[in-house]
DNA sequence: ACCGGAAGCC
DNA sequence: GGCTTCCGGT
């Protein structure tokens, strides 16, 4: 019994992050939490985990951007990175092992990548995170960003990640999965279909796939849309939550601060990265699941000005990062969400000890070992119960990172405790959250169905991982590759698959020149409410 | 370091 | 599904 319950309670502490927060209270549809990547999950992500980290400061000698790269960052203090991993998923027993295990996993989702050569150095592939839950993380502050920000892309620097899905014919003559697009946003033409996308695609996990999905959630949810009715798929209408807010919290420090997008065009003021620039608001909404939630009220108002602006950033993001559109969801029309955003907060006492199940887990292995356990002084005793105890450490090893910070960092915890109202993270949360930033859309500039158009890169050249040898084109894509697959499992499609396509990197072209993404969001750089961020990260910290 | 399979957990 | 835990291999 006390087992049992100690398990629980000890998620219920560890989990903090998980939920939703209460702190504002505020609930924000279920797609919010999800990513492309995972929709389904709710619980903290890795990947999210790592973006927020990178988004605060206070951790910039544990992990950093680097300079130069987009969306490469480095990994400086492995295990610190992978204690305060461990710490935010209660597994004490983490380590940089275990969590590049991890990462290693998010090479076939394409979320991340090695960057070869470089140790501890991993790229993220932003154009698969899509990061409608990530709006606020930032990759790249203008000019400005310390150390952190991923700046502009260097010419190798493009991300480019063989494409998984693309299997088929890929990559090369697939484009029509997402392809595209991108310089030219305004193209209707291109846009004009909006069916295309649905190339064959393959059950793997490619983004294709993930953002439609998520797009799909989107415009179910609501169902106001305008018109949507269109294709099963997709639909033209969106919805986006954005928040009102036109201005975002600038912070100084934090490289996501903040994002241009005020109303008015004017305001991008980062010719940098086209990027960068607007993207960013359009989900705004919390972070991760457990993080904050931005208080919010959330109304949203499109201009069409806006919408323009950040189409074409968006777009020239794709053109000059060589994004792949695909990821991006599109917008055709951008409704109002219907947000909840007031759900009753649970709130979850956070206990300082925590149990957790001992690691043993396989079953061969009965190897329980509390050799390992014992590694944490605390837990001595692990034996019986799969339940392991755990002490208050997380405060104290919290402390380390970030021992003064300030509120900053005290926040973080609170975040998850931000069930109860405090004070602190009110003046935070609430402000911080609260004006997001609004963009405004409108759908009209766009196409009904597709935004963009084609564009992308024609294609690029090995990219810096270069990982996968090139694939041989073949004549037709998919059809044949696509029943040889069916034959055979699914990892060995994927890994099959991933071998041949890699050089399809960009798919960018129709087929029959329609260009299929109609995406909208692309842009890496999210905006992000630093502090909320921070917060988030904070947790852990 | 890094990779990725396998098994297990939640 | 997303890790976590192990592990053999490079």
């Amino acid at each position: 019994m006390a087992a049992e319950e100690g398990r629980e309670k000890m998620k219920a502490g560890c989990s903090i992050v998980d939920k939703p927060e209460g702190g504002g209270g505020y609930h924000f549809p279920e797609w919010a939490y999800k990513t492309e990547s995972s929709p389904g999950s709710r619980q903290i992500q890795l990947w999210h985990f790592i973006l927020e980290l990178l988004q605060k400061e206070e951790f910039r000698h544990v992990i950093a951007w680097q300079q130069g790269e987009y969306g490469e960052f480095v990994i400086k203090d492995p295990d610190e990175v992978a204690r305060l991993w461990g710490r935010r998923k209660c597994k004490p027993q983490m380590n940089y092992d275990k969590l590049s295990r991890a990462l290693r996993y998010y090479y076939n989702k394409r979320i991340l990548h090695k960057t070869k050569g470089k140790r501890f150095t991993y790229k993220f592939n932003f154009n698969k995170l899509v990061m409608p839950n990530y709006p606020f993380i930032n990759i790249r502050p203008n000019g400005v960003v310390p150390q952190s920000a991923p700046p502009v892309p260097t010419a190798s620097s493009r991300f480019h990640f063989p494409p998984l899905d693309s299997h088929s014919p890929t990559d090369d003559a697939q484009p029509g999965r997402f392809s595209g697009p991108s310089l030219v946003p305004s193209n209707p033409e291109a846009l004009g279909d909006g069916g295309e996308r649905k190339p064959d695609l393959p059950e793997l996990e490619d983004g294709s796939a993930d953002w439609r999905r998520g797009v799909d959630l989107m415009g179910s949810r609501n169902t106001a849309g305008a018109g949507g009715v269109n294709h099963q798929k997709r639909k033209p209408d969106i919805m986006l939550p954005l928040f009102t807010r036109p201005s975002i919290y600038p912070d100084p420090h934090s490289p996501f601060a903040v994002s241009p997008l005020p109303g008015r065009g004017g305001v991008l003021n980062v010719p940098i990265s086209p990027a960068l620039s607007l993207t960013p608001t359009l989900f705004s909404y919390s972070p991760s699941p457990g993080l904050s939630p931005f208080t919010g009220s959330s109304c949203f108002s499109f201009n069409p000005e806006e919408m323009k602006h950040y189409l074409h950033s968006q777009a020239c993001s794709v053109f000059n990062y060589h994004l792949s559109p695909r990821t991006f969801p599109r917008y055709p029309g951008l409704m109002v969400p219907p947000l909840q955003c007031q759900m009753p907060m649970e709130e979850q006492p956070q206990f300082p000890i925590k149990l957790q199940p001992p690691p043993v887990g396989r079953k061969n292995r009965e190897r329980l070992e509390s050799t390992e356990e014992s590694a944490t002084p605390q837990l001595a005793s692990p034996p019986p119960p799969r339940v392991k105890l755990e002490p208050p450490v997380d405060k104290e090893a919290e402390r380390e990172e970030l021992p003064a910070k300030g509120k900053d960092k005290s926040e973080k915890e609170e975040n998850s405790s931000m069930a109860a109202p405090s004070t602190s993270l009110e003046e935070e949360k609430g402000p911080v959250f609260a004006r997001p930033a609004a963009p405004s859309w409108h759908p009209a500039p766009l196409v009904p169905t597709q935004a963009l158009g084609p564009a992308e890169e024609s294609q690029d050249q090995g990219e810096s991982s270069g990982e996968k040898p090139p694939r041989e084109p073949s004549g037709e894509p998919g059809a044949q590759e696509k029943r040889e697959d069916a034959l055979m499992p699914p990892k060995l499609r994927l890994k099959r698959r991933w071998n041949g396509d890699r050089q399809a990197d960009a798919p960018e072209e129709h087929p029959n020149g329609r260009v299929p993404w109609n995406g909208v969001l692309g842009s890496p750089h999210l905006v992000a409410g630093p502090k909320a961020v921070a917060a988030a990260a904070a947790s852990d910290a």
